[in-house]
DNA sequence: TTGTATGCGTTATCAG
DNA sequence: CTGATAACGCATACAA
């Protein structure tokens, strides 16, 4: 069996409340018997039953992490598993554990809110969901702390890459070459980051006093290879004329991109430069290696973490907040 | 507040203790009233609080992860990461849940088994560890069923890929092209797999009777990219004659293989084949196209969290036992 | 400053 | 078959 605070109580000739006391700095407790628990505790090696702990307490030191599946890659996922790793690490560095939610307990279904009360996690990370997921709305109405680095919705705290400067950088480097035909192929527009960006790339246009042009904004159905492959054929099918230079929304889409351009005739970068988005550990790898806006994902990660952290500890949470962490612009040969 | 087990009791009229044993399926409760009792507790949404169930009971509907972090890349490993997700995918199915072991828990620091029974977690999976790790041969050894996916120990059930199938499948691609200059690039082998695969590398020459030579095994420092490269131009310096084919034992290796090759004016294929091993996402998309052995990350993954759950509920759990997952030759370009 | 008592929400052991 | 009642291991308000 297990030490409980009781054997510890006894064998100091103590009681268990004191005990208590001093492993949770509470209440007041002379400093001679509290270096004596302690250091009988260091000794001993005893820990508190987590359990009973969180069935006494109303806090768990334990982190829900929602990473709804959107395209069922989970942990893989090459952008948003790094994300969770350095939240991750951030956040176990500061004495809190991860936990995945799952919207059931067992064989009960839950909503996410329930499932949170029901194991009563102090804080939880959106790492992505949807919007309009009426689960997520209801956990980021209630009073649970909750950050995202994906999603922005009323009450919640994110923090995510700044999109517009990743968008803003790709023009910089074409119009320093004097390029101003710039084309851009998105994913599904039901992720913000795309549809972010894509605003940016309009708004850019009128900055900037390009024409805008309808045709050369592509979406592609899905996030990968193959959908960005699928989309620049059917783009060269249909397009008038080609920009001159793509920024491809992720690089799993620049990849299929550049491969469709070759397939088809056209030299990258001479013919068409690519720019990609992510600067996922491949893109340098590719042939040609691929020119993209790094994110930089070990610090939306880190301050995730340090961000719910924050509002666990000293409340005052439910206000809206969007911080953008810089990105930048790897030159590679994909582009010029 | 959330709802307790009395507030159904006295809803329904009833003890708490006749509401236990139907949740439970424990007892005996006429079947009225259990039916009663599930219907209200359908309706109610009524779920047991886990924390107090888990103080009371011995068991948790919790399996620990370990993921010693060889490499520091965590979940983004692309190998081990997808055995994790398949892994979660499966157990979460069967109404358990995950949870990483961090040996250490608020800032106590702990042993592995310390943790697995703090938590009482109800088993745990091995991801990646090292064999003399005193934490994991603690574990191990404990009477807490452990399954691995990495490592081979005495009383540890693993399940992984049929790595000498493996060798075998890019020997009989060579002898097939009467090629029978292989040589066999690693990563350190302090990791099980990669020694095992040299093992298998030496035997099957044998079989095949070739002759053994050793300039043709060569050992990277490391098991990326980068590693491979340079082990690679520094083969290429010191070698009389370079085989004909290379097996790289990962995919990134196999990558940096290439590299290194052809800026040393080799022409892959022509010249030398390259076989890698695991087919992660983007080695269809390496140029060449990387022919590999495929490594079945799901079914590893899946089958662990079979063999673990079945090792939970059925017991008869410590004998040392090896399930091998089959691979698969995929040719790509980088072969003929 | 220290000790005692009670409750957290369950499950399990008994009587009834 | 059902209902009290006692743990599970800890935290906390309160009494000493």
């Amino acid at each position: 069996m297990r030490k409980t605070i009781y054997d510890v109580a006894k064998e100091l000739k103590l009681s268990p409340g004191t005990i208590s006391k001093v492993l949770n700095n509470t209440g007041s407790v002379s400093l001679s018997t509290r270096q004596r628990v302690l250091h009988y505790v260091k000794e001993t090696g005893y820990v508190a039953d987590t359990n009973a702990r969180i069935l006494k307490s109303k806090f768990s030191y334990t982190i829900g992490v929602i990473f709804s599946d959107i395209s069922l890659v989970g942990l893989e996922h090459p952008f948003f598993g790094s994300i969770i790793q350095s939240f991750k690490t951030y956040v176990e560095k500061e004495g809190y554990e991860i936990v995945f939610i799952t919207s059931k307990l067992g064989s009960n279904e839950l909503t996410y809110l329930e499932w949170c009360r029901n194991k009563k996690v102090d804080g939880v990370l959106i790492v992505s969901g949807n919007i309009n997921n009426a689960y997520i709305i209801e956990l980021v109405s209630s009073d649970i702390p909750c950050v995202s680095c994906d999603i922005i919705m009323p009450r919640l705290h994110s923090v995510m890459s700044d999109d517009f400067q990743g968008v803003r950088l790709a023009f910089e480097h074409a119009l320093q070459q004097g390029i101003n035909q710039i084309g851009i192929l998105s994913g599904p527009a039901t992720s913000r980051a795309f549809w972010e960006r894509i605003a940016a790339y309009q708004e850019l246009l009128t900055t900037y006093q390009l024409p805008i042009q309808e045709e050369w904004i592509k979406v592609a159905a899905g996030f990968g290879y193959t959908s960005g492959y699928n989309a620049t054929l059917d783009w060269i099918k249909t397009v008038k004329q080609l920009p001159k230079m793509i920024l491809a929304l992720s690089d799993d889409l620049a990849f299929g991109v550049i491969r469709a351009l070759e397939e088809s005739g056209y030299v990258v970068p001479k013919d068409i430069q690519v720019i990609g988005f992510d600067d996922i550990n491949f893109a340098r790898l590719f042939t040609p290696s691929l020119s993209t806006i790094r994110q930089n994902k070990q610090m939306i990660g880190e301050t995730a973490g340090k961000m719910l952290i924050e509002l666990i500890q000293h409340g005052n949470g439910k206000e809206t907040s969007v911080q953008r962490i810089p990105v930048e612009f790897i030159k590679r040969n994909s582009t010029y």
